[in-house]
DNA sequence: ACACTTGTAACCCATAAGGTTACATTATTT
DNA sequence: AAATAATGTAACCTTATGGGTTACAAGTGT
């Protein structure tokens, strides 16, 4: 991976909630949740937890994987920056 | 979703240190980790991070997307099992 | 007997999601 | 212009969770 994954609250914002003319206060109100919560996700400043993508996808016509993978090739990057000490496993015996 | 998706940890265990006949002990050092950390995560005590699947997948021949799916098919499957609150997303305007 | 391995408790720290309340700002609508 | 709606965000609280340190009891093997 080279470039930043795209962060799912950006793709909830473009995909879904602009194509139905739908505002955060909308939305948060749909999912169940407080229009903070949707707030920081669309703006960026919180990731998307599984049981915001089981909401999501709930209220739409998409599956939580698709939301946790947006997630998780995000998280996945921001660990790979990361200069970690590791050594590969050997075989011991 | 039926049944519980298997705990990434019950993998690593059997699919990567008991085949290479690697202890808990020596799994931790080569991951760069604390055995504490890697006791947890082999008896399902705690879920596998972003940051611990880079670190398995550096230390072994994997991806990193592959143990963390693992544990997002066990993270929505948990998170499907709650009761939430959630109507559909509807065309406004 | 001795050394290694393991699980886990008690504790600490840091991060993170989500809630409540409140305020200032920016639309939007009447 | 005035009123209403939507938004971002700060402050603050609670609950989880990962990971670290230290220490101890129990099991296994030499």
């Amino acid at each position: 991976m080279k470039r930043r994954p795209t962060h799912p609250g950006k793709i909830l914002k473009h995909a879904v909630l602009i194509p139905l003319s739908m505002t955060i206060t909308d939305a948060a109100k749909s999912l169940g949740v407080t229009r903070k919560a949707i707030s920081e996700l669309v703006n960026e400043r919180s990731s998307l937890s599984p049981e915001m993508a089981v909401r999501i996808a709930r209220a739409t016509d998409t599956t939580p994987e698709s939301w946790i993978n947006m997630q998780s090739k995000l998280d996945i990057w921001e660990a790979e920056q990361k200069k970690l000490k590791v050594t590969p496993f050997k075989k011991v015996g």
